[in-house]
DNA sequence: CGGTTAGTGTAGCCATGGCTACAGATAGCA
DNA sequence: TGCTATCTGTAGCCATGGCTACACTAACCG
């Protein structure tokens, strides 16, 4: 299950890797974020993201780690691989996309932000062609 | 935890009920599907539509039963609560609102099924209302 | 240098939702 | 009636991602 992200082309399929390629790049964009504001990221900067706890951060960083994603060295900073950044990128496009999107059809900052969040994760390829569409057509 | 069901409303606010809440909401949508075309619902019948086990959904009809959703009886068919009722009309309509505003955006059956089935537990109110205000606007 | 504080790691708990293997129930048909 | 096939339940495994409690590291400051 190396590279199924986005492998949601079923109806209904239900697999163990889903939620937690979505954990993944939630992780990926947030250290990518991080990084690009302070210059490194720390297991406690991502507690305080994502309002968990630093064990859990920690854990899931092992297992990121394990997927190539990102390199971590005890009490060091942590830093994305390519892959890892790469994957970062792409989920910030993404994002961005669906964020824009939700603004051009009207609704307000703070409602686009925690929707858009939730939704980028499940918008296909083509979805993700519409909304760009469109908001090129609100222009 | 009781009244849960769409409690997303801080950025990156993670816990262990959002997705059991996605879940649930599944199942009722699912069940009052089935009933709806076969007069009863099985486990099997779940099982079928979710592509999982029976064991998988065995456990989660007794989770959702401990949470009032549903009534099962060992060997019988499944019931939706009154409130497991008013919870699958919610969750119907806004599945709907969100598979006819992907086909309005301009995207093919298909995929708008898929991506709407991931979007839907992720989409606010008023997020909802842009949707159908738009949709209202393409007729 | 020592002490305090913030950061990190580890152990071990829980809930959820995947699974296989096996056992028991139900129902339909010869 | 009894066989067979389908359905359902139970036991018990795993991965993921929440948590608290406790221990250790590191860094900074007096």
């Amino acid at each position: 299950m190396n590279e199924a992200y986005s492998d949601r082309s079923v109806p209904y399929t239900r697999t163990r890797g889903h939620h937690a390629n979505e954990t993944a790049e939630d992780y990926v964009e947030a250290i990518s974020a991080i990084v690009a504001e302070k210059k490194e990221c720390r297991v406690l900067d991502l507690a305080r993201h994502f309002n968990v706890s630093h064990v859990t951060v920690s854990r899931i960083v092992r297992r990121l780690q394990g997927e190539s994603l990102l390199q971590s060295s005890p009490y060091q900073p942590i830093e994305l691989t390519a892959k890892g950044s790469m994957l970062a990128e792409k989920v910030k496009q993404r994002h961005e996309v669906v964020y824009a999107f939700l603004l051009a059809l009207g609704v307000d900052r703070q409602t686009a932000q925690i929707d858009s969040e939730g939704i980028e994760h499940h918008v296909s390829r083509k979805t993700l062609a519409a909304m760009k569409r469109f908001i090129a057509g609100k222009k």
